[in-house]
DNA sequence: CCGGGCGCTGAACAGACGTTTAGGATATTG
DNA sequence: CAATATCCTAAACGTCTGTTCAGCGCCCGG
């Protein structure tokens, strides 16, 4: 189990200091609300300076962007080699089967802005988040297939479409996990809220949530 | 099946526009980035005009927003009363255990812009999405409770768990539509993707997803 | 000792933003 | 017909934005 950061040296610069300020901000309020002075403000340094070392607000945001896509693309490295590897045992099954959700809430610190910031590049449709997503499918997919040859999935006749709902499904609870927070009394980054959560995963998974009443299929487009 | 506009006269009043404008840029790109005089081109009116008619631009948003609530509210009104009349009726159970995703997705014409501002509303921590979320979650639940009562849900431990785990699934493919579409090849809004998305999902509600490899309980917080 | 990068700042600039104000056009009312 | 209210606009205002520019202090090679 390895951290998100593994070789980068803890540089504690100005320039890596207002990277992590915006990133805090970004991910908070959204790129647009922030300014460049605010940004400047909480780092303790001048305005100028941002756009001295970004060349412009655009720059930072793209740097920032740039930082968060390669944290998820270790994130995706690490997991993509556990799960591999684990696939084939029997705890990889049980922990393949939760992987992408519940490996993903412990790849942060608590109160880490990430996942604000991840909520912020799928909802703003920037290229980055395409692309951390597309990636996200790549190794779901791939997953999914190891998990089907080892027996561990049950086949769907329809392997992407799966992996996508299931993909999309973690998703969803670490994008809706405020609300989920607030109004279901659910909170993920408690151990207490995951285990809850993560049963019901588990538990649909493995046997359906609804009884079938009928196994044959008549649903044309209406 | 009704529509989900359904006392509103068809005004056209310069007013509605400007609304009805805000609301399709607003869900296209974002209230902040969107500017009044953007608004006001798109409505063919002066800028002065929204500001006459909605005392200032957070007004209009205020505006906006709250005609999509009420939009909603309707939604969450019709789908109750069907799910829960229709869940003691063979038909109801194939009905409601797709219904919160399908029946949402039927309720707004193809090129609707409702769901794109939902998409803001809910990733934005908007405090009307969280109250539509909110709402929601209680008719999921309730909805929930019929469905075990009528035999057609296999019943939960833990079942408001279970009704957030189904509702933040029925969600996801809202909050990444355009990601589902462009990665995945997947687009919700056509019959074709619709009908993929629901096979999974009603074969894993049904039948899971993967093979308990054990079905005894022994998660402990690792 | 000293000259040139380097990191950094204060002050200013042009543009865009939300908003205000004064008033024109058209219909309604006495 | 005059008066009034309603809907709407052109032009301007003050503010805040991202960005630029000239220059400060400091370390380092000669």
């Amino acid at each position: 189990m390895r951290s998100a950061t593994p070789a980068r040296p803890p540089d504690l610069t100005a320039k890596a200091t207002i990277r992590e300020v915006a990133l805090g901000l970004f991910a908070e309020r959204g790129a647009d609300a922030v300014t460049v002075r605010e940004i400047a403000g909480a780092a303790g340094v001048s305005p100028a300076l941002v756009l001295h070392h970004f060349g412009s607000k655009d720059g930072l945001r793209a740097a920032v962007d740039e930082a968060v896509a390669a944290t998820f693309e270790d994130i995706v490295d690490a997991l993509g080699e556990a799960g591999l590897e684990g696939a084939l045992t029997d705890e990889g099954a049980e922990a393949g089967a939760r992987s992408l959700g519940e490996a993903f809430a412990a790849s942060f610190p608590p109160g880490s802005p990430i996942p604000g910031y991840l909520r912020r590049l799928l909802l703003s449709g920037d290229p980055t988040g395409d692309r951390i997503f597309a990636r996200w499918f790549e190794l779901s997919e791939r997953l999914l297939a190891d998990l089907e040859a080892a027996g561990v999935a049950r086949p769907s006749g329809d392997r992407p479409a799966r992996a996508a709902f299931l993909l999309v499904n973690d998703l969803a609870a670490v994008l809706l996990a405020p609300q989920l927070a607030s109004t279901c009394g659910i909170d993920l980054l408690t151990p207490d809220g995951m285990s809850r959560w993560a049963e019901e995963a588990t538990d649909v998974y493995a046997r359906g949530a609804f009884r079938a009443p009928d196994p044959e299929e008549g649903s044309a487009d209406e």
